[in-house]
DNA sequence: CGTGTTTGACCAGCGC
DNA sequence: GCGCTGGTCAAACACG
């Protein structure tokens, strides 16, 4: 820190702010006894006449006291200790010359008396004084030990206590207040050169995300046109095993999850490599991959008939268990089975029929469900081809202006960033709810309690469910009683996307909230303790070519990030931009970032990978009957 | 004509 | 076994 007048601001960044904030809530609260319990028992000894002398001081250096900005006076290398205190001119002599040219130090000269210190009842004094030299070697500066400090102001205390007594000059009062406020502010300094560390930290945690996430996405995308190369060159027969298939699965990744619904495809993976599905899929399956001339695999989409899908179906991510199997892998199918019911809900408002997560979705059909007026509409995923991936939309029979989205399924293929924004909540939520649910019997209480209490912020966002057919995750973003209100919120939160050419303005802060929710709720359900083979599953997604002691990094890099998350979302603010955020992708206002001319209602991404408006485009259909409210 | 939606019919699971 | 319900199919339809 610089030498003489020591300037505390309090920046604009907003963590630094918030920290700020709380330094200097720490720099009050150091006259509690709990803090002082900690740090110094007797600080708030100190306290009370701390706060007038400061108060003093402070007259006498800064203008009152702003709350943001702090200035004080500190004399630093004063070898004459003018002004200060006698203990300037100690140290000079008794501190070793390297030693009296770190400013720092010399402003805690004020209290260390290293001459004094052996042999006196003030030992500690001098331990702290030795504690201000290690400081002195720290980056900050200014860093200084409390204990040292306040010690010293113990003793200063003790003899200014005496002067007192004696009715002695205020300048000895003035000196203690100096004092005092130099400690208090050797505090702030400290804390603030916490701040800027965690700041640092962050950082680099947020960096490190992004940069492997970028990583994933650029590895699906290659791993996708390697993946067709490879079927042009080699046909259906070769390229055994070494294709790590990559993608972004919606729903649980466990286990067979990623595989499991995306058995199909992984098994497009296999089936490449000279096999059809291991398992069928149910009897008289045919659709696969029918191979055709060039290689490249069919499913059965081509083969728009029935059969595929109901086929296809059982097999797959969407409630589909219908078809018993035969059991020698009975227990497998079981859990995957379960796996594949794992169903994450999204609550929000919107005035929309379907809100946009960046998928492409074909309805087929509607139905209208028991207990709700409101008819439910079926979609499924058709941005690849066989993708397993299916929701269900319907709006919420006690209050129609929220839309409950139900997504199922893994996604088999890459996915765009918007689309992997929403992909990687629900993921991350499913996770979490299998983590859970898989684990015991009691898992969805288990899951559910952690997540009350695990990540509290998000305790009233998310619940989950044992009560539906299916094991449930719902994430309620309709807590906002006005997200629409709360647009710039959202920039309070400066959260860097992975693809920034991509995403603009709202768009990429929208969308990678979900991400960070997402991120936050996959973390807790690591923290749970009771994730299962995910982990796994997970190396197989994305981390599959990433060594162990990378993995190791990510996991602690992904705790880091939860605790960074958890700050973050610790904010009041929080679920309202998170809110906010979601009901601007549903709103459909950014549009995925790719198509922003358009400016219709926004549900779906046609297969120029340009956003569609099913709703205002004409085909209105869509557009309400289905949801008489809209 | 291609694409997507609508909608009645069909199927399977489940409870009674 | 029957009816209810959820989920899906696919022909018919609408739109650009």
């Amino acid at each position: 820190m610089a030498k003489g007048r020591g300037v505390l601001s309090i920046d604009s960044d907003p963590i630094s702010t918030a920290s700020a904030s709380f330094l200097h809530s720490l720099t009050v609260l150091n006259s509690f006894p709990d803090q002082d319990s900690i740090i110094n028992p007797r600080l708030q000894q100190l306290s009370a006449s701390a706060a007038a002398a400061a108060g003093r001081a402070m007259d006498a250096t800064s203008t009152g006291s702003p709350p943001s900005t702090i200035q004080f006076p500190v004399k630093l290398m004063n070898t004459n200790g003018v002004g200060d205190d006698g203990g300037g001119d100690d140290h000079d002599s008794s501190f070793p010359p390297d030693y009296r040219r770190r400013p720092v130090i010399d402003e805690m000269d004020f209290f260390a008396h290293k001459k004094h210190d052996d042999g006196n009842p003030m030992t500690i004094t001098n331990s702290s004084a030795d504690d201000l030299k290690e400081y002195s070697g720290s980056p900050a500066g200014l860093e200084l030990n409390v204990n040292t400090g306040l010690n010293l102001l113990t003793t200063n205390t003790s003899s200014d206590q005496s002067m007192v007594d004696d009715g002695i000059s205020s300048n000895m009062e003035d000196k203690r207040a100096k004092s005092e406020l130099a400690v208090l502010q050797a505090e702030v300094e400290r804390m603030k050169a916490e701040n800027l560390r965690l700041t640092d930290m962050l950082n680099h945690v947020t960096s490190n995300y992004n940069a492997l996430q970028m990583h994933l996405v650029t590895a699906a995308q290659d791993q996708k046109t390697h993946h067709k190369n490879e079927q042009q060159d080699d046909g259906k027969n070769k390229n055994n095993g070494m294709v790590p298939r990559q993608f972004m699965d919606l729903g649980l990744v466990a286990g067979g999850g990623a595989g499991g619904d995306t058995d199909d495809l992984s098994l497009s993976a296999t089936s490449e490599g000279g096999r059809s599905r291991d398992r069928s899929r149910s009897p008289g399956n045919n659709i696969e991959d029918n191979n055709k001339e060039d290689g490249t695999v069919v499913f059965d989409q081509d083969k728009k008939g029935g059969n595929d899908h109901r086929e296809d179906s059982p097999g797959q991510g969407w409630a589909s268990n219908k078809v018993a199997r035969p059991n020698s892998t009975k227990t497998i199918d079981q859990t995957e089975a379960t796996i594949r019911k794992a169903r994450v809900s999204v609550r929000a408002r919107s005035e929309d029929a379907m809100i946009s997560d960046g998928c492409q979705w074909r309805k087929y059909g509607q139905k209208l469900a028991k207990g709700n007026p409101c008819p439910r509409a079926y979609y499924r995923c058709t941005m690849a081809a066989g993708c397993p991936v299916r929701k269900q939309v319907q709006r919420c029979a006690e209050d129609r202006t929220i839309l409950i989205t139900t997504y199922e399924g893994n996604h088999n293929h890459p996915l765009p960033p918007a689309a992997m924004a929403m992909a990687s909540t629900t993921s991350s939520a499913a996770r979490m709810l299998l983590s859970g649910s898989m684990s015991s019997a009691d898992g969805l209480m288990n899951s559910n309690f952690l997540t009350r209490t695990l990540l509290p912020c998000s305790a009233n966002l998310a619940t989950i469910s044992a009560s539906a057919p299916f094991p449930t995750v719902t994430l309620d973003l309709t807590q906002n009683p006005n997200p629409l209100q709360l647009p710039k919120q959202q920039t309070q939160f400066q959260f860097p996307f992975p693809n920034p050419p991509q995403n603009l303005g709202t768009a990429s802060a929208s969308a990678l909230l979900p991400q960070i929710f997402g991120q936050a709720l996959y973390n807790q359900s690591k923290f749970s303790g009771l994730q299962m083979s995910h982990d796994t599953e997970a190396s197989r997604l994305g981390q599959q070519s990433q060594p162990a002691s990378q993995q190791g990094q990510q996991n602690s890099l992904a705790d880091s990030l939860t605790a960074a998350t958890a700050a973050i979302a610790a904010d009041p603010n929080f679920t309202a931009a998170l809110a906010a955020a979601i009901t601007s992708i549903i709103g459909g206002a950014h549009q995925n970032n790719i198509n922003s001319t358009n400016n219709a209602q926004t549900t779906a991404i046609n297969s120029n990978g340009n956003i569609s408006n099913s709703n205002s485009n004409g085909h209105n259909k869509n557009s309400n009957p289905s949801f008489p409210d809209n």
